[in-house]
DNA sequence: GCTTTGATGATACAGTCGTATCAAGAAATG
DNA sequence: CATTTCTTGATACGACTGTATCATCAAAGC
């Protein structure tokens, strides 16, 4: 315990550096897909060697749920400011932000798509990987959007008769698998998000 | 072009056997993932050597491709006794025949979805294979629905003012987004059923 | 300047992968 | 019975995987 340090080595924010080793696999997660991801691919990809992933990240499992948080953070603050961009701050406008923020209309949201259904995947084979992920993030987007479902419906904006659970759910859903049509090509960005707000618009029309 | 025949050697079904060695593979990628469908583990699965399937596949990659052609054959099924079960066959049945069965409410149309979702992020990562592959499921899907929601509005079933089309989209998009979400362990078959069937009545009833 | 830490390099290990090649046995039919 | 096809077995190849181990070098701060 009385350990003397005797000089101070060279200091390094680990943070940073890991940031940018885990941003290298989401690059590589959403151009070439996940299982492209390897340790050596993302080294390259970082500008780095592969020891300093392995000094930085001792195992690929660290690596990817270090990796998952971040795209976590990215998605969760595109969905802040595409919020905010919509200027007052209204249930409908809440609503309308988080799934078109969500929603792969461009560039950003395709590569947090992409990289999100990859890990989508990896965790629907990998069980023990959800367990350790912890927190679920689609959960969370449906209480927010049910909360807010909820807000338009005291106001006078929905339908009162409506469930705001199961509005949000089907919402979610039904933005989820639109961009899954995205990402199979079955139909660009923009016809995507035009269906999208077709039925955001005729919810708000009672 | 002269080939005698002297003999007539052992005849064997081979679409019985790539059917058995296929099928083989897709009960690996809904029960462990299609990464996890190498061809000793598909051999093996299917209780053959090695040997075999590369004698009836010359390919992976066309192993892959007669599986996939073999698992949207048992969805078509799957689809079309779901709408034969539901009695009249009125453009209301057909909706929500196809629909619910696509669903992952049971242990078929469970492992049905895993196994799709396996091949989606697949051709995600390999667009070539999307083009070798050609049929686009989902479209055809999309269009069966448009057809019979256009005929809703004719007899009055359904609003008028509504695009077929996207409505369609929707309800394809939402079925499948709640597939996802009961893959994900996000909720059960059956509540994702409830959420499905509330949008296919709020739409079914102006 | 010395010590600690960050970083690179080369290399190795045991697996698994798809694919290929050899020989040889089993079955069915003319 | 002879011939053709089906089927297996063992084995090998080169490539890739995650992980590990060596030594070495650069940088920063006391």
């Amino acid at each position: 315990m009385f350990q003397e340090r005797i000089a101070v080595p060279k200091r390094v924010n680990h943070e940073i550096r890991r940031r940018q080793i885990g941003e290298a696999l989401l690059r590589i997660a959403s151009a070439r897909g996940l299982q492209s991801a390897s340790m050596r691919e993302v080294a390259a990809e970082a500008g780095v060697s592969l020891r300093l992933v392995q000094y930085y990240f001792h195992t690929k499992e660290e690596l990817l749920l270090t990796s998952l948080a971040y795209l976590g953070e990215r998605l969760a603050t595109r969905v802040e400011n595409h919020i905010r961009a919509l200027g007052p701050v209204t249930p409908r406008n809440i609503v309308y932000g988080t799934l078109t923020a969500i929603l792969p209309t461009d560039a950003e949201s395709l590569d947090l798509t992409r990289a999100y259904t990859g890990y989508y995947t990896l965790v629907f084979t990998d069980p023990d990987l959800t367990t350790r992920h912890g927190a679920t993030y689609p959960d969370k987007v449906e209480r927010l959007l049910a909360m807010q479902l909820t807000a338009a419906q005291q106001a006078g904006q929905i339908d009162a008769t409506l469930n705001p659970e199961t509005i949000a759910a089907g919402l979610l859903a039904l933005t989820n698998g639109l961009g899954s049509s995205v990402l199979g090509g079955q139909r660009d960005g923009a016809a995507a998000l035009r269906i999208l707000i077709d039925h955001i618009d005729r919810l708000f029309k009672p």
